[in-house]
DNA sequence: TAATGCACGC
DNA sequence: GACGTACGTGCATTAT
């Protein structure tokens, strides 16, 4: 197996600096050291999780000819570079020789070129495979996982970052040179390059797609009929093909393949000390130096000691147990600070995998590192090629023991990965994350922030984190029981891993062509509609762009003398801010109509089919479950809960959410009226219970109650209004919120909700029960207790305590449906495998359930399904409808 | 990269 | 009159 590893230095130390920056590392002579300390954290995750055979750093600072001002020069038009990175350069190189990493250059040509030759010569020299780190961020994205690591603690990461392994499973690829071709990121690929000044990025696109190239752009620019985007292209032609030049991986680099040089070989240890004792760098030092014990006891044996005196000057640290050779680490830190470190950590070996057969067991994955522990003190980790897989299997696949994780769906990802079944982890299985979630949504669930809110200290290395799983068991096992949500963890949460999983796994097929069809028809019409707005406006602008939107109707038309703002001061260019001024200017509909185009195209009919994996065919989402405050689930990557349905437009995107195979149909069943159900349940209202029993049109008939007619003189405006309420009730909106949902005066959305409360008084009291209950407990709950809890309950601020109470009204509705519909997935999955059908659940839509569902099976599975939808969690004194329908398409199905 | 504004769903 | 106006995710723009 020869893998080589090839990074664009100047980019890993630009990432590696604005990963640091938020917090940045002065040391004690004053030195920001962030780009210098994100540089070689950034190396050694590479190193450590690529685990290459090979390794070459293309860093630029290793032309000879290299001076500051040549770089600048061509970056000058993008970002000049920050002083803090300039003046850590010197160290960089000193780094990259530290790791006896070949500094890689060609005079002439971008360190991507350099990249982009050697993986190519690699591949013909036989390498299993090459892995790029470069700047690009398509490219970047898909080939970089150390960057999700720089980025933890810092919030969500934006953008799916996914690892090279997941990424050739998901393109059916197995090296990266083939996941360049398949993105058409090789040589003249790259055409859509911005950077022509005063044209814009995303016009600059249209304008090369629509002349095939910048060549041909820059050759028919007369035929740009706007007069200013014609003039900007004609005068940096230059510029737009230097801008091409710098951004195509060129292959023809002059540059010889060394394959010897390339080798990865030990370190400089001493050499690394001495920089990261002078750059103050004791965390990573640590680390190193952690990591170091595992895979190598003899080398770190040499290198320990002077590692203590590096992280612990005043000595004491004892590193090595002289008994059985067992090395432990950060001796004596335990006994002043809290501690996560276990006592022993030793080689996973198979007599050890044996010897835990009947054990309960913490699992920590990191990369390719598998870390087992049997207490806080007893941990073993290995190298996941180097674990006995069959032992690993059966210790996974005992029913009798307690599996103790954190994240439990990823963690079953990986087993998977590995050839275990779905069903692994078996037993009594403890996921620390999804016990922390239902504890208090609101919190951050990373196992660094348990440990830090629970122990007092974060977990540095995954031995410790498996370490860490043992002390925080016993903490949130209790803390679930005092709450009393077991019953909720173990009926609930738990079993719908695994069906989310399966959910995710199936993915859902997609019409492509459809899609693209569809796109090319909605990209017509928003040019159209781009150029009438452009011809009413006077001048070309970006309508995508709410600041200069802003400024053309406010500044140029004038179309109110009171021009809205946003909480920020910027002129607001908000739907329902255009929706007021629609009949001062003609052109205000049509940008609405822009934007919803715009937004239908980018969203959803140009990413879904890049987002489809070419191995299974099907779109897959993520369903994450500990994410939202009030227990619904969310789906990313891409979102399959916002699939437009209320305009006529946005609708037929779901007419390319299409069925396996002729053989199946598209199954959509839904809850109707499921949360307003739940208040005519909790509140026992009798003319909402008595509505729902005659099965009237809720809406309708609540607007004969607030507006005193017969049902059937109910307006349509009236009935309108009345839902409206209703939806007010249910998200916990004020009057404000009402009057600006109707666009009605305030005063009126008062009387609306006024005469709402008179008909409903079970209701009325029902909100001051659950508001009183909040008061007094802290938090807010569903059925099945789950919590949320609003601190600001009893503010003395009077809008954040108006807002915990329509919190504490709305999270016992929401969260109930929420505790429905999970139960009910859970029972159906459950009974869909058992029965051995082909139906396949695929979606989860918050109160509607999607299926691939096998045709001879029609008959059986909409009875099970609409059984267990309606007995999952029966509400008291009111029938539970569900909505049912099919067809060949998710649109059909409606 | 981060913040902002916007728009889609329930 | 000020305040803030459900829960999410993703895209484009803009500033840095």
């Amino acid at each position: 197996m020869k893998k080589l590893v090839l990074i664009d230095g100047m980019a890993s130390v630009y990432r590696g600096y604005y990963a640091m920056s938020n917090n940045p590392r002065i040391n004690s002579k004053g030195m920001n050291t962030s780009a210098a300390l994100g540089f070689i954290m950034g190396l050694y995750d590479i190193i450590r999780s690529q685990q290459p055979t090979h390794i070459g750093v293309a860093f630029d600072l290793a032309k000879p000819t290299f001076r500051h001002e040549m770089y600048s020069e061509y970056k000058a038009h993008r970002d000049p570079m920050p002083e803090e990175i300039e003046s850590n350069l010197p160290w960089i190189c000193h780094i990259i020789d530290a790791f006896r990493i070949p500094r890689l250059s060609c005079e002439g040509f971008e360190a991507d070129d350099v990249i982009g030759t050697l993986s190519h010569s690699a591949e013909q020299a036989g390498f299993d495979r090459v892995v790029m780190v470069t700047p690009d961020k398509d490219f970047a994205q898909l080939v970089t996982p150390h960057i999700s690591m720089y980025r933890q603690g810092r919030g969500k990461t934006p953008d799916a970052m996914l690892g090279v392994d997941e990424v050739c499973e998901k393109y059916n690829v197995t090296n990266c040179r083939q996941i360049i071709d398949l993105l058409g990121l090789w040589g003249d690929a790259i055409d859509n390059i911005p950077g022509i000044p005063g044209v814009g990025e995303k016009t600059a696109k249209k304008l090369i797609a629509q002349f095939g190239s910048i060549e041909e752009m820059i050759a028919h620019s007369d035929e740009i009929k706007n007069d200013r985007l014609r003039e900007n292209v004609r005068e940096h032609a230059e510029q737009a093909l230097f801008s091409k030049q710098l951004a195509t991986i060129r292959l023809d680099a002059p540059i010889d393949f060394d394959e010897e040089a390339l080798r990865l070989v030990q370190p400089d240890y001493p050499l690394l000390r001495q920089i990261c004792d002078e750059l103050e760098f004791r965390q990573f030092s640590r680390r190193l130096f952690n990591d170091l014990t595992i895979s190598d006891p003899e080398a770190a044996m040499k290198w320990n000691g002077q590692v203590s005196v590096a992280q612990n000057p005043e000595g004491g640290s004892t590193a090595v147990e002289s008994a059985n050779s067992q090395l432990s680490i950060f001796g004596d830190s335990s006994t002043t600070v809290p501690s996560v470190s276990p006592t022993s950590i030793q080689p996973l070996t198979p007599e050890i995998l044996r010897s835990l057969v009947s054990k309960n067991i913490a699992i920590v994955t990191s990369g390719p590192e598998v870390v087992l522990a049997t207490d806080a003190d007893s941990v073993w980790s290995a190298q996941v090629g180097d674990v006995d897989f069959g032992l690993l299997t059966a210790l996974m696949e005992d029913k009798s023991t307690t599996k103790l994780c954190h994240d439990l769906k990823t963690l079953k990802y990986y087993l998977v990965e590995l050839g275990m079944g779905t069903d692994c982890p078996k037993g009594n299985i403890f996921d620390i994350q999804l016990a922390h979630y239902l504890l208090d949504a609101e919190m951050r669930h990373t196992l660094e922030f348990i440990c830090s809110q629970n122990l007092g200290c974060e977990p540095e290395s995954p031995q410790e984190r498996a370490a860490a799983l043992w002390q925080l068991y016993p903490m949130m096992a209790a803390k679930l029981k005092d709450a009393g949500q077991m019953e909720l963890y173990r009926k609930v949460e738990l079993p719908l891993v695994d069906v989310l999983m399966s959910m995710e796994r199936e993915g859902v097929r997609i019409d492509t062509e459809a899609l693209r069809a569809y796109s090319t028809t909605l990209t017509d019409e928003m040019h159209s509609i781009e150029q009438r707005i452009h011809t009413l406006a006077g001048i070309p602008f970006n309508i995508s762009s709410p600041r200069q939107l802003g400024e053309v109707l406010y500044e140029r038309l004038k179309v109110t003398d009171k021009p809205p703002r946003t909480a920020t001061k910027q002129y607001s260019t908000a739907e329902d801010v255009l929706q007021k001024l629609a009949d001062r200017h003609e052109i205000i509909p049509l940008i609405l109509e822009y934007r919803s185009i715009s937004k239908l195209v980018g969203t959803y009919l140009d990413s879904f089919p890049k987002l489809i994996s070419p191995v299974s065919g099907r779109l897959h989402t993520v369903y994450n479950q500990t994410v939202t405050a009030t227990g619904r689930l969310s789906s990313s990557n891409p979102n399959l809960q916002n699939i437009p349905i209320r305009t006529e437009r946005g609708r037929e995107i779901r007419r390319a959410f299409v069925p396996a195979d002729s053989d199946h149909i598209i199954l959509a069943a839904d809850y109707s009226q499921i949360e307003l159900r739940i208040i005519a349940s909790l509140s026992k209202d009798r003319h909402m219970l008595d509505a729902f029993a005659r099965g009237l049109d809720i809406h309708a008939a609540t607007a004969a109650k607030i507006y005193h007619l017969p049902i059937e003189e109910v307006s349509k405006e009236q009935r309108r209004n009345a839902k409206s309420v209703n939806f007010g009730i249910v998200y916990g909106i004020s009057a404000f919120g009402l009057s600006e949902q109707l666009a009605i005066p305030r005063k009126e959305a008062a009387c609306l909700i006024d005469e709402y409360f008179a008909q409903y008084p079970d209701i009325a009291a029902f909100i001051e029960r659950s508001k009183e209950a909040a008061h007094r407990n802290g938090y807010a709950q569903t059925l099945l207790g789950r919590r949320r809890y609003l601190p600001d309950i009893n503010s003395r601020n009077a809008a954040a305590r108006s807002f915990a109470e329509r919190n504490a009204v709305n999270m016992p509705i929401q969260g109930t449906s929420a505790d429905m519909i999970k139960l009910a997935m859970v029972r159906i999955h459950e009974e869909l495998e058992a029965n051995h059908l082909r139906t396949k659940m695929i979606l989860q839509v918050h109160d509607e359930l999607v299926f691939d569902l096998y045709r001879p099976e029609e008959t059986e599975v909409r009875t099970l399904v609409e059984h267990h939808m309606k007995t999952a969690l029966p509400l008291d004194g009111i029938d539970i409808e569900v909505g049912m329908g099919s067809g060949d398409n998710w649109l059909e199905a409606h």
